[in-house]
Parts: C-alpha cells; sequence; structure tokens
DNA sequence: TTGTACGCGTTATCAA
DNA sequence: TTGATAACGCGTACAA
C-alpha cells in the first residue's frame, strides 16, 4: 500500500505543460482561460487524481468555503431536520457545513462559536436570540456575517430568519380560551437561555392577562424537554392542579409526555383535559390523540438560512429581517372544556386579542 | 463600527517582546516556553484578542484538528443522536466536526466525503460498508485514517466499531420462533447500497431456514423508512398474507407505521399478530403497545467512533474491529401467535440456531 | 530556552 | 490569454 504523495497543482501545471497561475485559474474560474488549454488542465487534474488542498486554497484566497452552524443539540427532530436541509443546501453550492452544539450551555455555546471562527468559517448560522456576549464580540471582530434562526430580533440589528415564537403561542392561548377554557397550565422547556421558550410563555401570559386571566407562578412548570419530563410535569399538575382544563406545552416532546400520563392516569384527552403542542413533529399527526400544535417549516428554516448565508457570502444583499410562516394544527388533543368544569360563559363575549397576535400568520 | 483587521501571531510577538516562533510554541506546546515569558505572550493574545488563522495553522502543520463524519441523513434519530454524541466528544479535544449526509445515494456520498477530502480533514467517520469504490480509493490515496461505523467488516480490512446487524436480526427471529411463530413476512428499508438493512434480512432469512421456514419473496417488503411506509407496506401483509404472525420489521420507525396499521384495523398486536422492530427509539418504549426491539447503543457508537479517530490521529492503536453490545428488548408488542393459526407444535424441539447466532452478545 | 529562516500549496497582482 | 512572483499566517528544523 505504498501511497505516493499527492500531487500539487505544479505537477497539474508541468503535467499539462502551462503555468501554475494558468492551472490555478482552470480550476477557479475557467472562463479566464482558453478552452484547448483548460483541456489539457483538466486531462492533467485526471490523470494525476489532484485534489485541490482546502487549507492553502483558504489561506490565499482567505475564504474557506465552510459554513459554520451552531445549535442546541441535535436529539430535538427538529434542529435535526433543519440541519439536514441546510446541509444538503450548502453542498449543492460546494460548501460544506461545520456543526458544533452546545446543549443549552451559553458558555459551552461561546467555545463552540470560537472554535469555529478560529477554523476560519465563511459565515455563521445560530438559533435564538440569546447568547454570550462574547459571541457577539467575537463575530463582530472576525467581521463575520452571521444569522440568527427560529426567531425574530425585530428591536435589535440582527440578520435573523424565524418567527414570532410570542405571537404563534398567543395564537395557541387564544385556540383554547375560544373552546371555553379558563384554567390553564404551561409546562415550559427552561426558557434561561432560551428566548424562543421564554417568548412562547410570554405569548400565553400576554394572551391570558388580555382575557382577565392571570397564569400563577405554580401553573407554570419549567422543565427539560423530554417525553419523560413531560409526563412529571403532566403529574404535578394533575395532583397539585386538579381544576386545570387546558395544558400548554412548549414542543410536542413535552406534549405528548403530557399526553401519555394523563392517559395512563385515566383522565381522558381532550375529553376532561386539552394539551397542546408546539413544532409539529412527525409524531404529533400520529399519535392518539393527534396533537394540537403549531407547524414549523423546519427545513424551510435550514435551507433558506443557508441561501441567506450563501447570498451575503456573495456580497449580495438579504431582508435583514426574514420572517417564515408558522400554522396553527388544531388536531384531536384540544376540545371544549368539560362541562362540570366551564366557567360561567359570558356568551357573546369571544376572547380579545393580545398585543401578540397582531400578526395574522402566527 | 469600524473592524481593525485581525491581529496576527506577529503582533502578539511584537507586543510581547519575543519571536514569531516562541510565540508559536506558547500556544501550541506552551511547555516549551519559561512561565513569565509565557504570561507575557498569553498577556498579549488577551488584550489583542488574537485568533489563530485556521488555515495557515493547518497549511503550516498538515493537521486540520477537523473531523469529518458522513452519514445517511440526520433525520433518523439514531444518526442525529450518534453525530451529537461525536461532536460533543471531538469538541472536548479541540476538534471540530464536519458533517456531510447522502439521503442513502452512494453517488452523492462520494461527492461528499471528496469534499471533506479537500477541505482536509483529518480523519473521516462513514456508516456501513457499502461506498463507491471511487470513496475507498480517494481514502487510500490521500493516507486518510477512516472508520466503519454501525456494522462488522469482519471478513475486510477496514477500521471499524458496530455490531453484526445479521446476528442482532436472528436474534429477533429466534425469539419470534421460540414463541411459536410459523408465518413470517419482513418489512425492511430498502437494502441496495445498505449493508446494515441487507444483513438484517439475512439473519432473519438465515434464522427461519434453520427451522425449516422460507421466507418468500411476497412475505418481503421493502419500502422507505417512515411511518407511512410502514403503515403502507402492513396493510399489503394484513391483504395479501393474513395468514401471518409475526411482523419483523427493519427499524422502529417501520415498526411503529406497521402496529398503528394493525391497530386502525381492529388486529389486536399482540393478539393476532407480533411485530417487532429495530434501533429502539425513545418512541419504542413508550408507545401503546411498547416495541419489542435491538437496543443499539447509539450514542456510545458516536464518542466511541470520536475516540478512535483520535487515537488514530495522534499516532495511537486501537483494535481494527471493535464491537458494541447490542440487545433485545421484549417487550409487550410480541406474543404467542393466536391458537387458531398456530402450527402442530413440535414439542420438545425448540427452534435451532442459525449460522448468524453464534455471537451471544447479539 | 529562544530566535532565525524556510516551507506549507494555493491565489492574486502585475507585466508581458 | 498567459506567466512570474509575491503574498497568505503559521509551524518547525536548526542554530544560537
Amino acid at each position: 500500500m505504498a501511497r505516493d504523495k499527492p500531487s500539487l497543482l505544479t505537477d497539474v501545471a508541468r503535467v499539462a505543460g502551462v503555468s501554475l497561475a494558468t492551472a490555478s485559474r482552470t480550476l477557479s474560474d475557467p472562463d479566464l482561460v482558453l478552452p484547448t488549454t483548460r483541456e489539457r488542465v483538466l486531462a492533467a487534474v485526471a490523470k494525476l487524481g489532484y485534489v485541490p488542498h482546502g487549507a492553502a486554497r483558504a489561506l490565499a484566497s482567505r475564504r474557506s468555503r465552510t459554513i459554520g452552524a451552531v445549535i442546541p443539540t441535535l436529539d430535538n427532530p427538529i434542529f435535526a431536520s433543519s440541519i439536514q436541509a441546510m446541509q444538503r443546501r450548502l453542498a449543492t453550492e460546494g460548501y460544506t457545513l461545520l456543526l458544533g452544539s452546545h446543549e443549552y450551555d451559553l458558555e459551552a455555546e461561546s467555545a463552540v462559536v470560537a472554535a469555529l471562527v478560529e477554523r476560519g468559517v465563511d459565515g455563521l448560522v445560530l438559533v435564538g436570540t440569546d447568547h454570550a456576549p462574547a459571541v457577539y464580540g467575537l463575530l463582530d471582530k472576525a467581521g463575520l456575517s452571521y444569522e440568527l434562526t427560529w426567531t425574530l430580533d425585530e428591536g435589535g440589528f440582527h440578520h435573523c430568519l424565524g418567527f414570532s415564537n410570542r405571537a404563534a403561542a398567543a395564537r395557541v392561548a387564544m385556540h383554547l380560551l375560544h373552546l371555553g377554557h379558563r384554567r390553564f397550565a404551561v409546562i415550559s422547556g427552561a426558557t434561561r437561555s432560551n428566548d424562543r421558550a421564554r417568548e412562547r410563555v410570554a405569548g400565553v401570559r400576554d394572551m391570558l392577562v388580555a382575557n382577565g386571566i392571570e397564569l400563577s407562578p405554580q401553573a407554570l412548570v419549567e422543565t427539560e424537554f423530554s417525553v419523560t419530563h413531560g409526563r412529571r410535569a403532566m403529574a404535578y399538575v394533575l395532583d397539585a392542579l386538579p381544576d386545570t382544563t387546558a395544558v400548554v406545552c412548549g414542543n410536542d416532546i413535552l406534549a405528548i409526555g403530557a399526553v401519555m400520563e394523563a392517559m395512563s392516569r385515566g383522565v381522558a384527552i381532550p375529553g376532561k383535559m386539552s394539551v397542546t403542542g408546539f413544532d409539529d413533529i412527525d409524531l404529533a399527526g400520529e399519535w392518539t390523540p393527534s396533537l394540537t400544535t403549531v407547524r414549523l417549516p423546519v427545513a424551510e428554516i435550514g435551507r433558506r438560512a443557508a441561501e441567506r448565508m450563501l447570498t451575503r457570502i456573495e456580497g449580495g444583499e438579504v431582508r435583514r429581517i426574514e420572517e417564515v410562516r408558522v400554522e396553527l394544527v388544531v388536531r384531536e388533543s384540544t376540545a371544549p372544556p368539560p362541562r362540570s368544569a366551564a366557567s360561567p360563559v359570558r356568551k357573546g363575549s369571544p376572547p380579545k386579542a393580545s398585543r401578540g397576535c397582531g400578526r395574522r400568520r402566527a
């Protein structure tokens, strides 16, 4: 298995009978070269099995043809799926994806970002707006373009592609109010360092307050994003707040756990209690009862984030803020509250919209 | 926002009052430098916010501190989870993950591998043994170390970390034979370009044949890996082969689809029919009925693959073939066949092991 | 322990 | 359209 050392561009040039410069041009900008010489060079490339040396290229051209993406975790299917779409899109343009994850730890994220910046990524895709100050400092100092995704930074000046988590969550709450629910609980993922989770809780709270309902601290459970923790949270709700008729969950994983716990205790969903999710993962529609949730265009976010990055790298312009469409999907897990539990219904007074519900598309 | 240009190692050296070489050493091998000078250099680094230039480093040191991983798709949670673990492990050693996917298309994979090789990855992790010849050619020519995962290449000479899909699948079939099943169907993912799927089917077939049962071509359904396709495949089985009492599925996703279809038709699982999965994704244990399946140490594969790569890069030795433990998990979805369907039981003659079942751990 | 100087493989500038 | 040649930023023998 004596591997001869890999051939260099100089070898290609020699074999093709051209200068190094011409060989280089042929590969990076073929139109600058005569068709006949181009063929000679390409033939030499094929003959030698020449493979460009990325680092040398990056050093000389100051571009790595590499994009970084930093997400909380691939163990959440919405991020996995989105990254899948992103990688696919990047590959078609000859770009490669450098992936990092931090499991909801801002310091870890900071380190990951630093690592990717060192690797010389041409752009960086992040999730949400919550990041360590060091992250923004680093990116700014490096003059690196980045995109925040899954969220809208309407006040700020960051480039972003996403949607209003607050408005979407408010929409969910409105749906439940419409059905007649008055006693709510919220099961959320940890809101610290997670603007998406925080905004979703805020959206629900806004909408309830706008309709004269307070969300008491006991009615808000924060926990990890897992089916098991969803179950546990629901167990707490059933034990501590038995009057609850509507449980809004921060994502589908938690909602499925919540539904499982309820059903295993003989609490009918949606007969006794309504439960909502968020994300619309595959399972949400297949579960019994199927889950009322908010559908997110997961793959689209990955693909479009890639496209925005590429456009900016090529010197193009993109709108600073781009919104993707999200959609309330009403399925089996929500229904009017049981008669016994219904508050005196204020006939003819449908729920009022909260601030957050202005955008129709959410 | 006038960003001053990023500072270089020369700047650090100047500010610290040392030579370029000393500055370099301080960063790459601190022990080679006096503590006092080290401090001066690090102070300069901090003051200037110096960030090493990865490409220049890679060019000079001929190492990129980067590992490539190429998988079929992140849309399968076992791959997502495994990659998550791998990235995590690599990050702790200062390595970065370059990710590619090919969606079960060998030519696409070939292109992705080429892209990663160009980027100068220090090592490459692949899935399975089925790869385009060009892939092996490229890797060999580049002298790049690689690991095949999720599989064992016992005959070949590739480094690999995985398990025998054949033996594991045979184990599943044996379990069903033990229960008394005689009429089988298999729902598999596409076996073309997918040695894992192929081996699983082969394992079942081996075991059946060893017990005098043929798996007819009609009783083997190949389809896409999705719940929907699992449903469809099960619909076919129920319609075309109503005598079937045991359905072995290529993975849990397919099995869940199969169970859904059966239940929606009022076919009791496991009362009328037993169904098995493979992988043991979270859902398998939470579904009702919970799924009999094979548990794979998904995160462990990712983590250990990373460790093997790192060891080899540092010049260490690893066993060419390493096996991970997989385990049959018997749950609710399997039971003896209904009495009416049972063949005349050969009392006192338990099922015979097939070749594939030699390894006890599968 | 530190410094000097060369090389890593390519791109890009400038002339020809 | 092509060719010579100077960067690109850092690692590392080798010498001091």
